[in-house]
DNA sequence: TCCTAAGCGAGACGGTACGTCTTGTCTTCCA
DNA sequence: TGGAAGACAAGACGTACCGTCTCGCTTAGGA
């Protein structure tokens, strides 16, 4: 079926409550925002803010969800076109500190100290996916007793978001490049000894 | 100076209050505790609370104070008395390990889904500082200008957190000796990667 | 001009929302009633019922339209008939009763704890214009300045009113002319006292 | 038991409140009063008003109590105090009309086109028990059963409520004096009907 | 032993945000 | 082209917490 009128009066409203988040996340961190913040912002009503998102957990989560699925392809596209499987190990960070760079500003704001649970829980969960792909399907059948490949993927995935965190905050003075590669070289002894 | 008997009653005061904060964040996770539900719990008045902390979050924060204070002990021990600077080395982490495993259900509580944002930055800032000081110590001035230490301290500490959520979950089954021998296995190529 | 077909269909568009806003008067009074009530009982859109009222209190105001049109009509049929002048005052209260008698459990409604206090002014104000006309016909020019007939069109209108109030709960077990009896019986001599 | 101190402060809070209601219903109307409008007259927090009230109805009947005690209280001194039975019967309305013609203003947008239903059965139900308390006083058991007391007393105090709305909308030149002995001239009829 | 200051429980209070509801306007699309 | 469907801005509702405050009771430690 045809995407109906309504349906893109429907998707501007959505797009114009994520702007406001987003800005206002920028402004003042995720916790101290207000749903009137938010529609006030957005010039939208209450009922409707109500109407297409439970609570503002809600609206990031839909809005996070772009993100997600933009670094899921660009894992999937690597996987089948990339060349040698150590290229291909880990592949997407390159892509996520790329990400990181262009949103700097927000990407700080929301694993600031003002940002709030559910948000870091949220980020940090997106990289536990991704490094758990590639991870897995490195390892494949062959676990490694004493080094279960899930316990090497939230140890990865914990380093990353934190250097992440360093590295968004500007304390870092390094390019993207230059940052992933730090962040393969220290991670891949690790990934490395989750298979034998 | 001796210690009043009414300071006797402010300790036991602020112990009251800090005992009902833990029983409630095993029970419904810190974000979902209000003031009252403390108060009640503890059977203290609403004006007493907020004459000894400023709100659930500072209490929270005078709490983990003790915690902090006995890790950073240990570490200071382990120091002076160890032997090869391999064992010295993140030696605090076996003692880290250990505590978990007491205190499982606060531990995994105060991570979980239901937690918080403050109570999250606040167990890993504490992870950050004890890593810091190991590495700091072993760098020494020698900085690697590709593999800054302070970046190698976010990535292991990162990793033990994700390490530490994943243990506490009881999703790995492992000792706590175990465990910390994983944790050392993967964080040490990246720790040695700072020193040249 | 005949009457065009779109008219039919705005007729019965209106008669289906006043039918709809009575039903519902009858089951939980006018006050609890919402236009979102009304158009669902309906089955019409929203657009429309404001398209044809302004509000629910307009939808009202039309409806009992009709009543006061039917009361006035037999009024004026009355005045011209009837016999003796004793006999045409008042003589719409008989014609009144037997109205409510047939729509008592609307009636009940509508002046009932839960109705609106529009809907109590409208009847209020249609029993004062019947009675208004006629007293001031009997009265004529020789006002009594001790008993302005306006005091005593007010003074019969709104005994008329508690005493409709009371018959139409049940309370009276009495017939619709046993009360019209008594009406004219308690009324009667208040009106003689404004002329003179 | 005396009175506590936060009684008096309790007591004033809801004094601010019913002040506040009252000098709004004077300006626009008891409808179209919201509870916030209340709350910012009378200085006082959202959650102060729902602690001593459900909602603003909750607060007219409770401001509307001490005029119906104070009423009634004038009512059992006449029949205590006063002489020959006629002038005792219906001896409250001297004091009501006197009581309205203070409050004018009020007692006007109470009864006017934009009070609301609730405030207009209030007023009506005080005036139906003061008749009724005097009519069945008078009456006894020697009930009339073409004219039961009841009836009458609906009419009489639906009369005066009439004119009562009338006198207080200023459309009578008359003084409190010449109302109440109007309307007793109109009323005595009435009652004398009941009894035989 | 009495008396005074502090610690405390209880809870009223002004305020802010929540999620729900209704209103009246406006837009889209179907018959 | 008129009406059903329903999105929308506006704003009131009653509830839940917050952090400040006032009140008396209890309890201590110095007089």
């Amino acid at each position: 079926m045809a995407v109906r009128k309504s349906d893109r009066r429907v998707q501007r409203t959505q797009e114009l409550l994520r702007a406001a988040l987003l800005s206002l996340i920028e402004q003042k961190g995720f916790e101290a925002i207000s749903v009137q913040n938010i529609i006030d912002r957005a010039n939208v009503g209450r009922a409707t803010f109500y109407a297409h998102f439970d609570n503002k957990e809600d609206l990031l989560v839909s809005g996070l969800d772009g993100l997600r699925a933009a670094l899921k392809d660009h894992q999937r596209q690597a996987h089948l076109h990339r060349g040698g499987s150590d290229e291909r190990l880990l592949a997407f960070s390159h892509e996520m500190f790329a990400h990181i760079a262009e949103y700097r500003d927000v990407f700080r704001a929301m694993v600031g100290k003002r940002s709030g649970a559910l948000i870091q829980q949220l980020l940090h969960k997106i990289m536990v996916d991704l490094v758990r792909d590639d991870v897995k399907a490195m390892v494949g059948q062959r676990e490694n007793k004493s080094a279960p490949s899930e316990a090497v993927v939230q140890f990865v995935a914990g380093g990353l978001f934190g250097l992440s965190m360093l590295w968004a905050e500007g304390k870092l003075r390094m390019s993207a490049e230059e940052v992933n590669a730090l962040f393969r070289r220290l991670a891949m002894p690790a990934v490395t000894a989750a298979a034998r």
